[in-house]
DNA sequence: ATGTCTTTGTGAACGCGTGCACAAAGATGG
DNA sequence: CCATCTTTGTGCACGCGTTCACAAAGACAT
């Protein structure tokens, strides 16, 4: 069984460490920040704070796209905005499409930060025909039947799928037939794709739940400590949190 | 994706690696899925498959838990969804607030993934006057000037932020500040917290810029797959590297 | 009861990512 | 031109997470 799925390309990008390409879009919002305030050049102890990174790390992630530095000055902040936006492959346009124009279909459609660097929406598609023409953030949707003529025509690559759950996999699998190799999914379904299509999911209740499990550990810490030596926390002392009585039972050893 | 903000912990929560956190809400789901359909026990090969993980590692994050399995047999199915629902504290319900109603906030008002397990709904709040009042699925929408109020009279502990980018940062702080100790942030933006309040990041914009940077690799690796000359150059600078016209225009400086 | 077969639970090896600490590089001033 | 000072770029070590591979544990048949 080919588990390889889905995720890891295990191929290092290029030299790249997928790490730090997860970051690099982090960069590049803070120097796009200090471009807009006219900042010459930062150093990267203080770029490292805009992106809330350590120093070290930031340095070596850039020392994987170059040394683009200068040794007791710092980095040129257009210049690294442009060499960090051609890396990403953000000087080129990507039409994107979103499938499944719902609450959070038309949510994303709205969302400003799509179409302001590198990516603009496409199409929207919904199988709903009564979505059919109405438009939604000024794009009229389209019937999920013209979804291949859509890709191919535009020439889409990336696709959103924010459809319900169970039309996700088919939606998916449409997609991909029809050229698109890379995909974000909304939708809270694990999504199987052949190799060479990248696959990121953003799923709202396993973040929460995430949350919810630290959210626990704290409360449980919070009862069971007494004698901690812990460094004075800044911490408001809170009464106690307990929502909705229900003290979840003492955890086992 | 551990977007713990400030830093990691490093205490590894009540001896369960972080990864494995983040895998166990995957594993649930797929858990809910078979006990919905009376299957009364799953081995972990079945289960990886379902979760889409390798099956060494499902078991490696079900031996933190403890020992649920049977040898020769499999998990059971209820008692795990049990087990898992318990470590996450999603036997308890944890109100949540939604600060900042947009779109994207009334999207994540409907979303039904929320009240489904664990959470529920307790405010909706915005600093629009105009929204005040006005229900939003089915919940009237508070003004942000009754936040303290809310959170206190509801011992909210986990909260969710959907303003726009600049709003982000004081909303958080009067968060904090009233007692939220999770916060779930989906405002483009690095947000501060003291220790102790965990901070996660759904950011669009970041996923889509992984996924064309992959995207353009991938056009790369195609572009360049007639030519054989890669064999020792691990620095493969400029010459090959935008599949359309190569080198347009910067940024709008 | 005994043997066989299935599947778990885990010891150990490996690879990736992180952070420290420092030498090299270049700017700046005399 | 030389000395000093700042900041980059990186070698190295460490720890976490993943994966392999296998022994232990239990079910099931005879």
């Amino acid at each position: 069984m080919a588990t390889g799925r889905t995720h890891r390309p295990a191929t290092r990008s290029r030299g790249i460490p997928e790490a730090t390409v997860a970051r690099l879009p982090l960069y590049l919002r803070a120097l796009t920040a200090l471009s807009e305030r006219s900042v010459p050049t930062v150093s990267s102890e203080e770029l490292a704070a805009a992106a809330g990174v350590n120093s070290a790390k930031l340095r070596k992630d850039f020392s994987y796209l170059g040394s683009y530095g200068t040794r007791g000055v710092g980095y040129d902040v257009e210049y690294l905005v442009y060499q960090i936006s051609r890396e990403l492959g953000l000087t080129q346009d990507w039409p994107v499409v979103i499938v499944g124009i719902g609450n959070l279909g038309a949510a994303l459609a709205n969302y400003g930060g799509f179409a302001s660097r590198g990516f603009r929406v496409a199409a929207l598609i919904d199988a709903d025909p009564a979505m059919a023409g109405k438009p939604v953030a000024g794009i009229p949707v389209q019937h999920a039947d013209e979804l291949e003529k859509i890709i191919e025509d535009n020439g889409v690559s990336i696709g959103v799928i924010a459809t319900p759950a169970g039309a996700a996999q088919p939606v998916c699998d449409r997609l991909v037939a029809a050229g698109v190799t890379s995909i974000l999914n909304f939708a809270p379904t694990v999504l199987t794709v052949p190799d060479g299509v990248d696959v990121r999911k953003v799923d709202l209740s396993i973040e929460l739940q995430i949350l919810a499990f630290h959210e626990q550990r704290k409360a449980g810490e919070e009862a069971a400590a007494e004698g901690a030596a812990q460094a004075a926390g800044p911490r408001s002392e809170t009464a106690d949190k307990g929502p909705d009585g229900d003290v979840p039972a003492v955890m086992p050893a």
